[in-house]
DNA sequence: CTGTTAGCGCGTTCAG
DNA sequence: CTGAACGCGCTAACAG
């Protein structure tokens, strides 16, 4: 209702309305009396500047937009979780959007981010097709933007991702060394970094260890009718190697169905990023990203570029580490 | 680089300003030919017109701000990705808060909204003290304001909420029914709804089944200290009801470090809303509030005051429900 | 140190 | 149906 402007604030102060704008900006020209009386009053009457007209005048809107996949996943919010800390301290506004692993949505949002809006942009990309145009004309636009965890390879912008590879790798050898030689592989797509990324590690480590890739055992996109067809076959694997949580849930449920127990008649290891690590299933072995880390790094180079007055020039790659984590302590 | 605005549009069009205007935002004024001339060139130039301008102009933003105190908790990333459907189906913008509990925080975030940035809020408070001033700072610049789960019972404002009272009640049942008669409570913070109605709730289920309430037993702030010298006493309780996943996850790994077995030492059941619950630790018993559907409903009450250009007028309740969930299918 | 003036990019009168 | 002019609230350039 009560709509208080900076000129409302010079009237009832005989101030000229430049004069409350550099107080209030704290600007070295204004003498350190007005500046208290400015404040007070703009404190009193509870005075807010008008954003939108600051940003269009400025043309900097201090508002940053997060751009990812999906969100009811635990890892894209830990990673938020990091972006927000860091916004907070730099005084940032933070936009959330959701693509649903739509590459049209994530497009629209691009182009919807092209004029004002924001500062800055932090994307992890869906999984489907890639098609990169809407990235390139937010490059364009000249708005910095760096990539996390589902990086643009192509992008000259700094990308945060984790070692994948490694630790794909590191994760098949596991079950291996625990005597595993029929291991199959549940991932959900291949159009995007990771998902190439972790099945090479998967792959490689197999070959090295001179075990046999089949074909079958190998489901890009994991769902159940396959994942039923795969644990129902006389010749089943005895290890899954996960490489989203999703599949490792649906891994699960099918388990359950046919009566098959984790992880004795089936080892599951899975890349998994819950927080509340004690409450899982100790049956389930993990792969947890620094997600919150991601978070924070993303974030961090975004405002080195926004400070620097950079904005997609130096197209330097943060590499963090993930963990491998097993539960059952003392099993059978 | 290229920002290309409307008066370059104009320009090149041999139109006003005005003209282009209104063909882009389809004003019945305007010819069909003329329309489709201006739209074709802003196609073409990918022409994004400047929100800030805009909205400077219309006095409003398209965009909400959902404020939270925490996030890294599947609860609140549930609710977001409700409301970020809704919100997407409306064309809004969201913003994201995270408070982190602090009541300082929340105000300060409160603050920031009052202006111009947002057309209005969603939130769930924070646990600390109950100093509402902020919210009806908002409330009187007139921004339509929902709360959900953690309510405010004294904003004039629509509220969204589950059945916490009732919910707590069975899940006490629950375990009474399972013949446990020394439970205890751990809970987080009394100085918000939820925590109130919980502690309640279990605190009947107790009273009408004619069982002690023993004060040891009730922790309302969970701590590792407090749950460990808890469950190190000889006197230990049977069962734990955890009022929130926090607490049942510090109660796990206690529990550990005791060597004590749950659920053969010790019962859990604890309010959670993780969505991977196969994967869950089968001994946990679950209540789980419909986390999506809240942000859903929240989101579209809000968007109806905003259609209804009504701010905080009406303060309807709605109530979701909860369920609880036994996992281990044939313990024993 | 302070006031005056001129836009930022857009939507919206008011004329034609 | 279209154009010229004004102003949203604020900051920046130019005076004094």
């Amino acid at each position: 209702m009560k709509e208080v402007n900076i000129k409302q604030l010079a009237k009832q102060l005989n101030l000229a309305v430049s004069t409350v704008s550099r107080a209030l900006n704290d600007s070295y020209e204004i003498g350190a009396e007005t500046k208290k009386r400015v404040r007070e009053l703009a404190r009193q009457l509870n005075y807010q500047p008008n954003p939108n007209a600051s940003n269009l005048r400025k043309r900097s809107s201090k508002t940053i937009a997060v751009i990812i996949p999906e969100i009811a996943n635990n890892f894209f919010t830990l990673v938020i979780d990091g972006i927000e800390e860091i916004a907070q301290e730099n005084g940032f506004h933070v936009l959330i959007y959701i693509t649903h692993e739509n590459n049209a949505k994530e497009a629209a949002y691009c182009n919807l981010l092209r004029n004002g809006r924001v500062d800055g942009v932090l994307i992890s990309m869906s999984g489907e097709v890639n098609d990169i145009s809407h990235i390139n004309a937010l490059i364009d636009s000249s708005i910095p933007l760096v990539f996390f965890d589902r990086i643009c390879e192509e992008a000259k912008t700094p990308k945060i991702t984790t070692n994948d590879y490694q630790s794909a790798y590191d994760g098949t050898l596991h079950l291996i060394n625990k005597g595993c030689t029929q291991i199959a592989y549940l991932g959900i797509s291949q159009t995007h970094s990771i998902g190439k990324a972790r099945l090479t590690g998967y792959m490689d480590a197999m070959r090295n260890k001179g075990l046999e890739i089949k074909p079958d055992f190998i489901i890009k996109q994991s769902n159940y009718p396959q994942i039923e067809q795969l644990l129902s076959s006389p010749n089943r694997p005895q290890a899954i190697f996960a490489a989203v949580e999703q599949a490792a849930l649906q891994c699960y449920e099918v388990a359950a169905k046919l009566d098959l127990n984790i992880p004795n008649d089936l080892k599951v290891i899975s890349f998994s990023n819950l927080r509340t690590a004690p409450l899982l299933n100790p049956s389930l072995t993990t792969i947890t990203q620094p997600a919150f880390d991601i978070g924070r790094e993303a974030a961090k180079a975004l405002f080195g570029l926004l400070k620097k007055k950079f904005s997609c020039m130096e197209n330097e790659i943060i590499t963090l580490t993930s963990t491998l984590v097993e539960r059952e302590s003392t099993a059978g």
